[in-house]
DNA sequence: TCAGAACGGAACAATACGTTCCAGTGTTAT
DNA sequence: ATAACACTGGAACGTATTGTTCCGTTCTGA
């Protein structure tokens, strides 16, 4: 109509930019909640057209490709701020657990994977999450902060636990999970009180979920 | 007919008895793995044709509810020989929780749920299930071996999550099942070292999922 | 030998979903 | 002003999946 646009977003190419953005969010939000949605219900909770998601992804593996790869980067980030974090070893774990529980990494990783065939870029970030999720433990490790019988790799599983905690909207959800992330972590802290039976998760299983199978 | 069949295991009856158990049996293990699994994987596991099923059971939401309530049954079985169990109440809830996992009623219960209509007796017998839950609960918090701010409905979603672990073949997945319960009931003993966040889920909130719709 | 219960599995109909296609709309350069 | 065009909405298409039905076959029991 009159063109007295003061916002900066008018024009197609600002309206483009606003909806890259809008269309990233709903995809998060829509896959988060169901990793086999449709794609039209992507397009439908950002408010665009299907088209709108064509133009910029080649296809619905594309764009699960894309939510995954930032969710693993969301990880390092977490994982690199624990690491640079110099105060007391356990208080820094348990930080890095609530910020990945917030973020909700794990629905965006490992819940994705088996969906689409992973990159190769895939594969590296997930080798250096690996490599990190390592230095984590050795540093809580070292400062006797967590049982020895718990393992590295026992903390994806633990993860994964706690995003299958799904009850009410987004919010209570999140309340939910920091719930019972505080049973583990006190399960956790204290020396042995009950020997862990069998043996933690090895890299190798928890491999197996990226190649695209069903179970 | 007759009774005079002394061979338990020819005929076509006998057959038809055995396939009962075949076909049930391959009905849970299939939907454990996968509750959306459509109904010819339950005929190619249990090695019978599609209208074997259908003798027998209307519709597939005939079977599921079937399963579900038979998993219910094991629940309420476990639940009172819990409560029928004389000696230390932790002990015997630690079995309890145990037996849980290893007779993995929750994927045939709450994880069915929602999948189809529920039949009066099955929602008589979830309120059973959570009546049961109560009293041993109210047993577990008499004898001052949990800590006081978990909740009865909390335990709901502990074993959601335990669940919720799934790698590896059958045995693998009780086994590492097993090890995080344990870490979960380490956490659940202690007097609170830190105060749970959030409130418990609710027995609203819980019920919900048993109505057919997918989030 | 024969009636019929039980069965295997092809065929059918409905649905869901990824992707393509095209006409409409506002923007921008001329 | 207007032509070219980037971007978009959403209908349409083809394919894959799956619950259910149907029918010819097999084998028991009398």
């Amino acid at each position: 109509m009159d063109g007295t646009t003061t916002t900066p977003l008018s024009g197609r190419k600002a309206q483009a930019a606003r909806n890259d953005q809008l269309i990233l969010d709903a995809a998060r939000a829509v896959f988060i909640a169901d990793p086999t949605a449709p794609i039209s219900a992507v397009a439908e909770r950002a408010g665009v057209g299907i088209s709108a998601l064509y133009r910029r992804y080649a296809s619905k593996e594309d764009l699960l490709r894309k939510l995954c790869g930032d969710g693993l980067r969301r990880y390092l980030d977490a994982a690199e701020e624990m690491l640079a974090d110099d105060g007391d070893a356990w208080e820094a774990f348990a930080r890095f657990m609530r910020n990945l529980v917030d973020a909700d990494t794990n629905s965006l990783t490992q819940r994705l994977a088996g969906t689409f065939v992973p990159t190769e870029e895939l594969y590296r970030d997930a080798a250096r999450a690996q490599e990190l999720n390592e230095q984590i433990f050795a540093r809580v490790r070292a400062a006797e902060a967590v049982r020895p019988d718990f393992d590295v790799n026992d903390l994806s599983l633990v993860l994964e636990q706690l995003a299958s905690v799904r009850l009410g909207d987004e919010d209570r959800t999140r309340e939910l999970r920091h719930r019972y992330l505080t049973l583990f972590l006190d399960g956790l802290r204290q020396p042995s009180p009950t020997p862990l039976p069998g043996s933690p998760p090895t890299w190798a299983e928890l491999g197996e979920r990226w190649n695209p199978e069903r179970p």
